[in-house]
RNA sequence: GGUUCGGUAGCUCAGUUGGAUAGAGCAACAGCCUUCUAAGCUGUGGGUCUUGGGUUCGAAUCCCAACCGAAUCACCA
């Protein structure tokens, strides 16, 4: 049981002594003590005034009193103004700790039984990820852990946008522009490749349209009949009718983009449990609008498409089919979700997509609502805001993106010159600073997306680079490298650090309540960032318990202590919290060093 | 125009089931390394929480209106 549960069982026991009256709960307020008054946790007592009919002082020193007497947890309290302050007893913080350092895994949650999917990524395979799927690619994964940590079974899936026009222009480009050239031979990554002819492809048709425009014909016309795109629709309708060549290409190319893929996924630490590809999914869903039509809710017109009219929600009336009657996103996204769910049995189904597509979820739940489908209100749209430059937006079309591979590269070579010029781990080989020049710069770039709240849109500048003080995902692994050093010491000396050594009676020093204040508030912030799909709520935990640690470290003697009980319990303590800190930082990917 | 989301220190962000004097980091300035890792710690300055109303003991937080910004409203995905 949390503190405040605590104070307000107690407290509800107390005004049912003092006034005879049985309160509901919800109306007691409880919180912790700002730091300028005493105390560990205060009642606020103002909603009580008209069930005690007296003074905010009188009610809050009557409820007071009867805990400090009847409650032995309860050591000491004081009221100022409408806010009683109440000291719980060293016994009960020794007890609290005692319980987080015998703990098998503090901070996960007690199995549910409940099945999550979550769907992120979801990339195009005409070009290279950039910082805005780095966004979604780390908050995805992160979500799904967060999760799992919370006792939910989760399923990772990814469903890769691997057919339509986008490829064919890359194809079309390369077949007529690439003298043959691939990854083994021009030595490039195979989605940066495959990305280039996706350019030159746009460049070509650029030039293509300015020529007609410049030949007397008018600027819509020319964008219509320009040869270029005129061939890369003539390919993807020879890909829908599975012209043996034109899809023998075009496995070739989507596998050196998925070879690509696959390396900055594993660049960032991030996995899937099944992977859906569009070309095998994107004919589902027109049993639905057949099934739509029989029942009434979907209408259709003369030339033949489909669609919903939503104008009674406040929406406008959305395409499911085409008058040629083939379907569009909307029509497999229904498709999708109903197979899955139908193979799963999800409880929840969530979709990482950027808060551009607000409209086409909203759309999504709605459609599936009406054709009867109970468990349309378990799909969750995780929207997340899109990440911005200095400049604005990042535009391909203007070369202003911020290149995924680049930056992950970036960020490696910032981490290895800090830590070389700092040089405290000369004594590590080569491989092992390998691996902490990729752990530090992975856990600054994960910490820098995943601390801020995901619905917000966040600004990214790339002439400052991502720092490695304050606020960021250094300064943890930093603190959790500090916590190691002083264990192997401990060790080396021969020093006992197990539970045995926090006892009932055991001597605090404020600093020391207060961390275990903070340690004990952890499993209710995983469930809150859970209930928000929020690893920024994680992230912000993790950082106010390492601030706490830096600053008891700097304080307060552990292995210089002489009194080996407090000695003892110090090192149980610290232990205590780099455990903490690896269980919070895993849920956002974040690996923790033994020395930086 | 409709819908959705956002506006907190110079900058990047916390804080919203309504609570006491709104917090961090960065940047600036001033200190702390012969002592457990200075990627750290301490201090100073920096705010009409966009604006105006309302609700009440109490509003950054809830309601209404306005202003500013973003996204979206395709026989694109």
């Amino acid at each position: 049981m949390t503190p405040e549960k605590f104070i307000i069982t107690k407290a509800s026991e107390a005004i049912q002594a003092l006034y005879g009256v049985e309160i509901p709960e919800a109306q007691l307020q409880v919180q912790v003590t700002r730091k300028e008054f005493e105390g560990d946790y205060t009642l606020v007592v103002f909603p009580l005034l008209k069930i005690s009919k007296t003074t905010p002082e009188n009610t809050g020193n009557a409820i007071g009193e009867w805990l400090k007497v009847n409650v032995p947890e309860i050591s000491a309290y004081n009221t100022v103004k409408g806010f009683l302050n109440l000291s719980f007893s060293e016994v009960y913080w020794n007890n609290v700790f005692a319980e987080i350092a015998a703990a098998e895994d503090f901070g996960q949650l007690e199995p549910t039984g409940k099945t999550i999917m979550v769907e992120y990524s979801s990339p195009n395979t005409n070009k290279p990820l950039h910082l805005g799927h780095i966004r979604n690619n780390l908050l995805g994964w992160s979500v799904a852990r967060l999760l799992e940590v919370c006792g939910h079974n989760v399923m990772k899936v990814n469903l890769v946008n691997d057919r339509g026009i986008h490829i064919c222009k890359s194809m079309y480009a390369w077949k007529v522009l690439g003298n043959g050239e691939t990854p083994q031979s021009s030595g490039k990554k195979g989605d940066h490749l495959v990305g280039d002819y996706y350019v030159a492809f746009n460049n070509l048709y650029k030039k293509e349209v300015d020529e007609l425009v410049a030949g007397g014909m008018s600027k819509e016309e020319a964008e219509k009949n320009a040869p270029s795109l005129k061939a890369a629709q003539e390919m993807l309708f020879k890909w829908e009718n599975g012209d043996a060549e034109v899809v023998e290409l075009w496995k070739t190319m989507n596998g050196w983009v998925y070879e690509g893929f696959d390396k900055t996924y594993n660049d960032l630490g991030i996995n899937f449990d099944r992977t859906y590809y569009e070309s095998q999914t994107y004919l589902f869903g027109k049993a639905l609008v057949q099934k739509g039509l029989e029942a009434g809710i979907f209408e259709k017109q003369e030339d033949g498409s489909v669609w919903c009219d939503l104008t009674a929600d406040g929406l406008d009336r959305k395409l499911l089919l085409r008058g040629d009657g083939t379907s569009v996103y909307m029509t497999q996204d229904l498709g999708t979700a109903e197979q899955r769910f139908a193979e799963y049995s999800l409880d929840e189904h969530i979709y990482v997509v950027g808060n551009e597509q607000n409209y086409h979820f909203q759309v999504l739940k709605l459609i599936l609502g009406k054709l009867g489908f109970d468990w349309a209100d378990s799909i969750y749209h995780l929207s997340y805001g899109m990440v911005e430059l200095p400049e604005g937006k990042m535009k391909s079309r203007e070369g202003t993106v911020v290149d995924a591979d680049d930056l992950i590269a970036d960020m490696y070579n910032t981490a290895k010159e800090t830590s070389l010029e700092l040089g405290k781990i000369d004594n590590l080989s080569e491989e092992e600073q390998d691996a902490l020049f990729k752990m530090i710069s992975l856990g600054a770039l994960k910490y820098f997306i995943l601390k801020v709240d995901p619905r917000k849109t966040m600004l990214f500048d790339p002439k400052e680079s991502i720092d490695f003080n304050g606020n960021t995902g250094p300064f943890i692994q930093y603190t959790h490298a500090r916590i190691k050093s002083i264990l192997r010491k401990a060790d080396e000396k021969g020093v006992a650090h197990t539970v045995d050594a926090v006892k009932p009676d055991s001597e605090l020093t404020p600093k020391e309540v207060r961390i275990i204040k903070i340690l004990n508030t952890f499993p209710a912030k995983v469930a809150e960032a859970g209930a928000a799909h929020s690893p920024a709520v994680i992230a912000n935990f993790a950082y106010e318990l390492a601030k706490e640690f830096n600053q008891y470290y700097h304080d307060t003697p552990i292995l210089r202590e002489e009194n080996q009980a407090l000695l003892q319990y110090r090192l149980v303590l610290v232990e205590t919290i780099a455990k903490v800190l690896c269980k919070a930082m895993s849920i956002l990917g974040i690996n923790l060093p033994e020395r930086m």
